[in-house]
DNA sequence: GATACCAGTAAACTAAAGGTTACTAGTATC
DNA sequence: GATACTAGTAACCTTTAGTTTACTGGTATC
């Protein structure tokens, strides 16, 4: 703990640790993106059953947000012109496993946030 | 990488890892909470000096910003009034500590990211 | 005596994100 | 023949996020 405080210090007093977070949230941040990513990370999928998978999220913003993930890379959209109707299935690139940290990181710290608020427990340090 | 893939999917199919993550970004999203930890993780600090280490952020979102994470545990307000003029400092709580794999594990992503963009990479794998 | 700093707050505004409804055209199901 | 599915798009609206400007009252500096 006290070894990781003084690892991180050393990156905040560079500036360059607020730069990268920043950028990084700027990318991937906002409400559906990981969602997205992390549906997708279960298996590729067609639109509808995107919009099925990630609960809540309107086509319109899923259409949105897939332009989005697929111009940074992290999405491949395949068109097979010869079903009818057409299929068009969304996969993740290779460049989406790079995420991997970064989504356990936040899983594992937003579920146990949700364990400490059902717990009721109060901070005892200051 | 194999391993890993492993992992996650098993937690995906659960449907909690989404759930936990997008409860983090709910609570750690946005463009400023992050930030004004990370500036305070470097060392507690006033309200105008959180101002100025926090580029870019103006008083009313940053005064919004500390009363949301301090609402939520993270930070501390502590008053000074025997000073003149009063001297309100900002801390971090014991609890932002939980936070550090997460910020590591983002700038970490975004760091990376920006040298791919820097040199311009293209991703070699479908 | 004017200016700047302290820790903000209020009001008014703009910008960005997201939601809702309706619609496309071709096929399959009831 | 009505309904539902395919993959979205267009227009419109609401909500949230963030900015700008001006202001507080007491102290220190020029």
């Amino acid at each position: 703990m006290e070894q990781n405080c003084i690892d991180i210090r050393d990156q905040i007093m560079s500036q360059k640790l607020v730069k990268s977070v920043a950028d990084a949230l700027y990318i991937i941040g906002g409400k559906w993106k990981l969602p997205i990513i992390i549906a997708l990370f279960a298996q590729s999928k067609r639109f509808n059953d995107l919009k099925r998978a990630v609960e809540g999220i309107s086509a319109r913003v899923l259409s949105n947000e897939l332009k989005d993930l697929e111009a940074n890379g992290f999405i491949k959209r395949r068109v097979y012109a010869e079903d009818t109707p057409v299929t068009v299935l969304y996969e993740l690139t290779e460049y989406s496993n790079s995420l991997e940290e970064v989504v356990l990181a936040l899983g594992n710290w937003g579920e146990s946030h949700l364990m400490k608020l059902k717990t009721g427990l109060k901070e005892v340090q200051s």
